[in-house]
DNA sequence: GCGGATTGTGAAAACGTTTTAAATGCATCG
DNA sequence: CGATGCATTTAAAACGTTTTCACAATCCGC
């Protein structure tokens, strides 16, 4: 594991038994002796400081990569402070499939050919994960904390906002001080898919809101209820259930529903996963999807809605959405302050976009 | 970010002007002075050494929880060689719901109370992440991996093995030397699939596989086959089509077939995504799930299938597995060797457990 | 009371980097 | 020609741990 120095053995000291395979990994050191020039100069050649001469630029990084040098990075965290590693908090909430997953996979796009690993972090206290987050900026275990599911008054956006920690959150809040987000124009979503519902008779439509202490609840709401007064149709909306609620609840409260007088024809469904909840519940009473009711649902994946075509879908890309995160915390990282630069909201779109 | 060293200024240096208010984080050597000890010797108490006097250690690890103190991970990195890191190779697939979710909730939870971080590193390279595994084992990136989807010959466990580098695979191999592994009883749950749905009275079942390069297809094919000659009836595999087909290829794919002659009329299927593309291929042509044909399928989360009491299913718990992935690792890490506490296999179960 | 265990503690080196401050060579200049 | 500047390079000190080795007490048997 160690690199033989160049002192002469004195003493015939047992040599390393284990195996030597391995070439020792190599470090400045490896590079300086190699070329002759000084641990110094090879680091500063190394990150192209402005004062090194162009040729021994070139030599000490032609070395470099052909030894395959790669930078220690706990050396490095531990000089510079910095830990090159952005957490990410995973929720274990899952009503939209592969939601954790998707993000993961933008995200760690982003960070491709950056020096920054991902790490996750599971809150596992039920209530919030504001400890996580308060843990890793105590500690310094990030240079930078991305998460989800934000609230108006987010604590841990108040939390960080307050530190000065870098961060970017899926969801807006309603602080008056600009922060990093990347959101997805729920209201938008919302309005539209409420007026194709109408565009297609339905009289009487209905939305089943995430739970309302989330941001994304009011904008869903905000949009649907636009959406319904301009047109001046009847609608409903579900108090006793939300999208977080297991699915089979929300199956025996739709065929519940329309067992009663006045029911909803068409549906507002935030995910694929409830669209199948609400077409199971119908089908329960006998109603089938483009007959007696019509559904819209946001569409996360090519997986669910695919098979079911008379489903129609607005399509939110969460790959994307997490690499515009990555890239945003990066900025944000680098010193970017420009709220202008460190916000996105991505618009509802109607094709699933071909991933390259 | 440094801590006032109780050198005298000398001269009337420029103060920090930047925030001063967060306290310097502690180090060991801050306990060393409020204890009056050595660095050594907190370190040593810290550790638990034997040769500290249990006063001291008493003593030490007080005042270290009073002000907070966490060890430096990068020096503890720097000085040890440990990364203290858990990589875990991200799929882009994803025929499972949330499947990559459930898995590193577990894990996390078994890394949980211990030092190991969990990174995640995605494999961009559409056909095989060996690269990354060979970049993590040549650059010391982690002290463990964790994969899934493992293949007979998988090269990434013929690379770790040779290495002798710590990890589990989540699925097994043919290699004759024993390796750690979590994995579910495949041959099991489709052997039971199939009895289940023969004694329903269904004659001709059929089963829709992984792609054939995985080991775990070879193991379901297994115990389909078994059942269906046990039994003696007729039976189907399809060809051209696999579990990690888009899903409406696969909903596609059962329709037509379900148009030809000798339709299969028993269906076992190896996700939940794709027991509905059966289940709307089906219905394409009028048939429907418990009169004309059934289908049992492998449950891996709350969500889908309790909408469709129809279909019978079969559980396996990701997250249990994630979480026996991490412990092995850990073990394996520790030192462990014997094969028969590195290898778990887990059998299928009817009921979908509650989780604390 | 004296060698030799035994027990508890400490000084210093090391891990691989970055950074501060200084050194070197060398041309320019008054 | 000594001083001044500029362009390059370097030695050495840190960052916070762990570890090797040595040191100071205390204790034991004689």
């Amino acid at each position: 594991m160690r690199s033989v120095s160049h002192s002469l053995a004195d003493t015939p000291k047992a040599p390393p038994a284990d195996a030597p395979l391995k070439a020792a990994k190599p470090t400045l050191r490896t590079i300086a002796e190699l070329t002759g020039f000084a641990v110094t100069t090879v680091s500063r050649a190394l990150s192209n400081a402005p004062q090194i001469s162009a040729e021994t630029r070139r030599r000490v990084h032609q070395v470099a990569s052909e030894i395959g040098y790669l930078p220690d990075r706990a050396a490095q965290r531990l000089k510079t402070g910095r830990t090159n590693v952005i957490s990410v908090l995973l929720d274990p909430h899952e009503e939209i499939l592969g939601y954790g997953t998707s993000l993961m996979l933008g995200i760690a796009r982003a960070l491709r050919d950056t020096p920054f690993h991902l790490i996750v972090t599971p809150s596992f206290a039920a209530t919030s994960n504001v400890d996580a987050v308060r843990h890793i900026v105590r500690n310094g275990m990030a240079d930078g904390i991305i998460f989800s599911r934000t609230e108006p008054f987010d604590p841990r956006v108040r939390l960080l906002l307050e530190q000065g920690f870098p961060f970017v959150a899926h969801g807006r809040t309603e602080f008056s001080t600009p922060h990093p987000y990347v959101d997805y124009d729920n209201f938008t979503f919302a309005y539209e898919a409420t007026r194709r519902l109408i565009a297609r008779g339905r009289r009487k439509p209905t939305i089943i809101l995430p739970p309302k202490r989330m941001t994304f609840s009011q904008h869903l709401q905000h949009g649907f209820m636009t959406a319904v007064r301009e047109a001046g149709v009847a609608y409903e909306i579900p108090d006793d259930i939300d999208l977080d609620c297991p699915v089979d609840q929300i199956r025996d409260f739709v065929s519940r529903r329309a067992g009663l007088p006045d029911a909803p024809d068409g549906f507002v469904c935030g995910g694929e996963v409830s669209a199948l909840a609400t077409i199971t519940g119908m089908s329960d009473r006998g109603l089938t999807l483009g007959n007696e009711y019509d559904i819209v649902a946001k569409q996360t994946s090519k997986l669910l809605v695919n098979i079911q075509p008379k489903v129609e879908t607005i399509y939110e890309d969460l790959v994307d959405t997490g690499f515009r995160m990555g890239t945003t915390l990066l900025a944000a990282i680098g010193g970017e302050t420009d709220p202008g630069k460190l916000q996105t909201l991505l618009e509802p779109t109607i094709d699933f976009p071909d991933r390259a």
